[in-house]
DNA sequence: ACTGAAAGCGACCAGAT
DNA sequence: ATCTGGTCGCTTTCAGT
């Protein structure tokens, strides 16, 4: 249901998702009308979800980059659910297993934004911030 | 150094990083040309760091995503740093502050999988693992 | 499922404001 | 810094295998 050329695409994509239909084709090898109609299919089915960005944070004037865990105080749940969206700093959100319910990437201008931030979500819980140093992938 | 353009530019993009120039431009509203120009200035700034793709891992056979912290053993920072481009299984590693050192999110099979891949860790350090269980952004 | 051809559209490079 | 015009390459569709 997936297999070897699919998986090649979707390598390629990784990389570089504006690579144009010939060169994706090139690196297979594949007409480009081929390459089309897989990741047409691709789409379709979602297994490919989204074509998205890599951007330098610090660069944009967002030197903080951080993780958050909370532990929701009970019924908080939804009420955060539905608050989360309203954040631009949370880049993304998971819920998780363990003490913590919630996990999240974070961006932010620098400390003071970050207690700001902070201050914001003890309504819902109990954070616990760990500071993201360097990239290793 | 970074207009309200350029960041509507990378908003763009960040939605979908396979739209044609002329889409770009369209929303911004910017010629073409114009868009593309910008567009290249971001990249040799390194503003733009890649265009990426988000996959469903679970439809392509890893059902299991989950983040993994390692406290590693005193040394082996160095050691784990050259092994975690070999691990396919890591999506994105971190440096982060706290009693744990390193924060990954890794995506595998199954459980069999993950104890194989907890197996390899414990080389390296003490890892403790959350399960994702589900995406809120 | 893949290819190749043809038409239309976008990318890219000039040159001008 | 942005735009317009022109060329070339890519995307898209479709008929054929």
């Amino acid at each position: 249901m997936l297999d070897r050329i699919d998986r090649k695409i979707i390598e390629v994509l990784q990389q570089n998702s504006r690579a144009s239909f010939v060169e994706i084709g090139k690196q297979i090898p594949l007409s480009a009308s081929s390459a089309r109609e897989r990741i047409q299919k691709l789409e379709d089915l979602e297994i490919i979800k989204a074509y998205s960005l890599k951007v330098d944070h610090a660069k944009m004037g967002f030197g903080l980059e951080v993780f958050i865990m909370i532990k929701l105080f009970s019924g908080k749940l939804k009420s955060f659910m539905g608050a989360i969206d309203s954040f631009p700093e949370v880049k993304r959100a998971s819920r998780i297993t363990g003490s913590h319910n919630i996990h999240m990437k974070v961006v932010l201008k620098d400390q003071l934004h970050l207690q700001q931030f902070i201050d914001k979500l003890i309504n819902y819980g109990e954070p616990t911030t760990h500071l993201i140093l360097s990239e290793l992938k």
